[in-house]
RNA sequence: GGCCCGUUCGUCUAGGGGUUAGGACGUCAGAUUUUCAUUCUGGUAGCAGGGGUUCGAUUCCCCUACGGGCUACCA
């Protein structure tokens, strides 16, 4: 049975590269009907970033990533927050002790703070005569520094049992056996060697009697039967104090097998994507939004960029992964099903923004049209913009709830929201994009482009503009001597005229004048659009309806002659 | 500095001892179109360098360079 623990520390939001992370673990998961788990590695008090965990569990939700136990799912392996597990650690620490594993250190935080700048200064002095660019070797407290410190291993015993007894204040070290080459096996990078002289005795419970994460890490690991560690590169090089710490407490043979994920860099200059690199690179880097409680300040994340989050899931997966073949756009089952570790790279991936718009663009393609219209007019509302809405229908409009297209939006109005974006959206990368694209349809332009009138508009346009409204006005729904009217009886007895059926009125027109087909329909588009752009003008047409159409006209042709 | 990991077009990547080194994004050009865009077609561009091993290395090994990570009583 396989189980995978996702396990972030709630210091303040997951950035993109911890989702990708979590969805590894869950892909895993469910490829293998394993279970996937979620606990908050919050052993750092001072660290705590209140609303963070919410955040965690937000953005996971909104990807699609289910959790099977955790905090709020429960499970038989809980309590599922390290805080919430605080006794558990000590008995821990205690048997390493006993078992010669690990030992007391009094020495504070302050004093090593001192030996490290002393170890500098003596070592630059020295490296003078030598070379003078030698940096100095950093001071770790390890096999041959330790027994110069002040622990357990070289105190008296009495001395050890009365500063325990007196409530001084003590870490607890693990006791890095010397001289000993440890062998780890990972899944993505194969086999990995490292000798024990490199690595220093690393504090395993704080003093203030919490464990760190090398303790609490391996003891939850272990207590709740994970059988794979899928986690970031970064740890790789604590992976041998871990599989020290499987072998100190005789758990060798359950140990879980290990895969480092490489790691996802910034897209220009150095480094791997950080939390704090916020908005500044001109993408999210986080996959909702994160509101700063110390600062007030808000981050932006994928969701309210307009990412999907299919889109946003897939991005993710295809960094760092591939199944072999030429297949790019992957639901979550098809992820599920193609996933494996072994086919996770080992370099790092840089994120490019660009690509990943292209992503959301494909999605925008396979969503159906009535999906975006509904995001669409969401969008609207927010803006305060869009169709013509009466204000008590509105009301219905922004609520959360109401997910279902708006049932008080009237039937033809749907429709035509979807028929809209059924024309543009297909050169729309985000659902903010469609506004853009589509304005016209919902208020005429009330300025005209210049560089077209200045191509396209001549002496003879008025007239051949007045020619086509009158083409026009025998299919007007409101007759012109009607005030307000009834328009739904109008409505029944008149077909409204379809693209199509106004190509043909005005191609027939142009050709029997023998006009200059380029002309005028710039020209018609400069009217009903304000400048050279959108869907086919015949299609603009049918939407607006010959009355909308003629009035748009008559307006353009006063304005610019 | 030390330890560890990595290195195929600008980017994400496939491939793997003998290939015209494949795809995608971007970019450029052409085609289509009544416009912008889309779309289509085509082009551009890559095995970090040096040594081995081998009949043959981009592929295997070593070194160097470069990139990255870690080096806290943070995770």
């Amino acid at each position: 049975m396989v189980r995978v623990r996702f396990a972030p520390s709630p210091t303040g939001p997951l950035h993109m590269g911890g989702v990708r992370t979590a969805l590894f673990n869950y892909l895993f998961a469910r490829k293998n009907q394993g279970t996937m788990i979620l606990r908050i590695e919050d052993t750092d008090q001072g660290r705590f970033v209140p609303g963070a965990e919410e955040y965690i569990m937000e953005s996971l939700a909104w990807c699609g990533i289910e959790i099977d136990e955790g905090i709020k799912e429960g499970g038989k392996f809980g309590p599922y927050r390290q805080s919430d597990r605080k006794a558990i650690y000590r008995q821990y620490s205690d048997q390493l002790i006993e078992s010669g594993w690990a030992y007391y250190a009094f020495d504070t935080p302050e004093e090593l703070d001192r030996i490290r700048q002393e170890g500098m200064k003596a070592e630059g002095q020295e490296g003078k005569e030598k070379e003078e660019k030698s940096e100095r070797q950093a001071f770790a407290y390890d096999t041959v520094t330790r027994m110069s410190l002040r622990n357990s291993l070289t105190l008296p015993a009495e001395e050890v049992r009365s500063l325990l007894a007196s409530g001084a204040s003590f870490v607890v070290r693990f006791k890095m056996p010397e001289n000993h080459e440890i062998i780890m096996q990972d899944i993505i990078r194969g086999e990995v060697r490292v000798s024990t002289t490199t690595i220093d005795d690393k504090v395993l419970f704080k003093s203030d009697g919490m464990p760190t994460y090398h303790l609490a890490n391996v003891v939850d690991d272990h207590l709740m039967e994970i059988t794979h560690v899928i986690r970031g590169e970064e740890w790789l090089p604590s992976l041998p104090l871990h599989v020290m710490l499987y072998k100190a407490f005789g758990w060798t043979d359950t140990m879980p097998q290990f895969a480092h994920l490489p790691l996802i860099l910034k897209p220009s200059g150095n480094g791997k994507l950080s939390k704090r690199d916020g908005d500044k690179l001109g993408f999210p880097v986080f996959p909702i939004n994160w509101n700063n409680p110390e600062t007030n300040e808000v981050y932006s994340g994928y969701r309210e960029a307009g990412y999907f989050d299919d889109a946003f899931v897939n991005i993710l997966a295809l960094l760092g992964w591939n199944d072999g073949t030429d297949k790019e756009i992957y639901s979550m089952d098809e992820l599920i099903e193609a996933f494996s570790l072994e086919r996770v790279g080992k370099s790092g991936s840089r994120f490019d923004p660009e690509k990943a718009k292209w992503f959301n663009h494909q999605y925008m393609l396979l969503k159906s049209n009535e999906e975006i219209a509904e995001r669409f007019l969401d969008e609207l509302s927010t803006l305060d913009k869009g169709p013509r809405v009466r204000e008590d229908d509105r009301k219905g409009l922004g609520t959360e709830e109401d997910d279902k297209n708006d049932s008080t939006m009237p039937e033809e109005e749907w429709d035509r929201v979807v028929k809209i974006v059924s024309l543009v959206k297909e050169r729309a990368e985000f659902v903010k994009d469609i506004w853009s694209q589509s304005w016209f349809f919902f208020e005429a332009p009330t300025t005209y482009d210049e560089s077209v009138i200045k191509k396209r508009w001549t002496p003879e346009m008025p007239a051949i503009l007045k020619e086509i409204i009158n083409l026009l006005s025998p299919f007007f729904v409101i007759p012109a001597e009607a005030g307000t009217l009834s328009l739904t009886t109008e409505l029944e007895e008149s077909e409204p005229l379809i693209a199509t059926e106004y190509e043909k009125l005005i191609k027939d027109y142009i050709t029997s004048n023998s006009l200059n087909m380029g002309s005028v329909m710039n020209i018609l588009r400069l009217c009903l659009v304000g400048s050279s752009m959108g869907p086919g003008v015949f299609d603009i047409m049918e939407l607006l309806g010959p009355d909308e159409v003629v009035a748009r006209i008559e307006r353009a042709a006063e304005v610019i002659s």
